[in-house]
DNA sequence: TCTTTATTAACACAGTTGTACTATAAAAAA
DNA sequence: TTTTTTATAGTACAACTGTGTTAATAAAGA
């Protein structure tokens, strides 16, 4: 995916780099859509993991969620290769009959995570609907990874950490800061 | 596209949806890249006329801006289809060595309008990067139209209205509302 | 009327796709 | 040792892909 694009994952290809035969893997993989699912999940299950690794450091809140938040995006994720892939699998999924649940999104987590601990630490302005900033939030976070991975010169790591904080400085206190 | 996602797009299917015979199609466009390219330019034009179009209108500022959002995205969008198919050849793009430029994007092109007549207006809170804000807003318009056609159900046409009129009125004044 | 151009259709070619089936080798169990 | 799983590889098939070529038809111009 990251070599050919979406088009380049055909099982063929996915056998050669994994250096097995045809035969081989659809021992493992009886269709092609049990593999991408398997993927899907796999992705979304590291990412999950590095988002809770973050959380669970003992640095102090602000810069857990900004870690988080960056976690979660090609061009500023130190995971390197996940959240790239995971964006392949959620444009492959824009397509008639093979939209994939939301709540097995590993980003989508990750944000409710974000918010509630946000909240926790009460930390978010007043007068602030909560569901509908998650999801503000969630469309900002898929939308700068797609913009980021079509136009990664225009859309630098650093320039995606400046939106990224002034997000959070326009939901959050003025005391926090 | 719309009926059979990208995979669907061959030039075979396209050539029977217009009515035409593959050799009578490929007379007109010699490769299939010409013919995606048209279609993309084409989407591209047809939205911005659009917006254009809502700008001349006579209506009051802050209605317009809103309906120009709202134009270019899937689920709100009175033109139907363009923004679909529009997010259909983004995700297309997606795709080592097949970056499409942004410039060419009627969306950004929009969200650029947007910014510069809120400038205009004088309704822009004081210390905000106008730069900043626009990517941030672009990238906010491309992930709700991603995540609304992914997941129509839970971000209806209402809830991205409530959700552009919220992130705008974060962005402006006080008394603009 | 004759000739040139625009338009349509049909077929062929080489390549790729997902899937199914079969044979072979290694490992484990009896 | 024999038998049964586990694992790997190879091949075949039908369907599709983009592209190229060639023939036939309609329209327009000289």
């Amino acid at each position: 995916m990251l070599e050919q694009g979406i088009e380049g994952a055909s099982v063929r290809n996915i056998a050669k780099e994994a250096g097995l035969s045809l035969g081989s893997l659809r021992y493992y993989f009886h269709s092609q859509e049990e593999l991408m699912k398997y993927a899907r999940e796999l992705v979304s299950e590291r990412i999950t993991q590095r988002v809770d690794k973050i959380f669970a450091s003992d640095k102090n809140p602000n810069e857990k969620i900004l870690e988080v938040l960056l976690e979660l995006l090609p061009q500023t994720s130190k995971l390197g290769r996940e959240p790239k892939v995971r964006l392949f699998f959620k444009t492959l999924a824009v397509q008639p009959e093979k939209t994939a649940a939301v709540d097995q999104d590993g980003v989508y987590l990750a944000v409710k995570n974000v918010m509630s601990n946000l909240l926790l630490l009460n930390f978010i302005k007043k007068n602030l609907d909560i569901g509908i900033e998650t999801e503000r939030l969630y469309a900002l976070i898929n939308g700068l990874a797609l913009n980021s991975l079509l136009n990664p010169d225009e859309l630098s790591a650093q320039r995606v950490e400046e939106i990224i904080l002034v997000h959070l400085n326009s939901i959050c206190k003025e005391s926090v800061k």
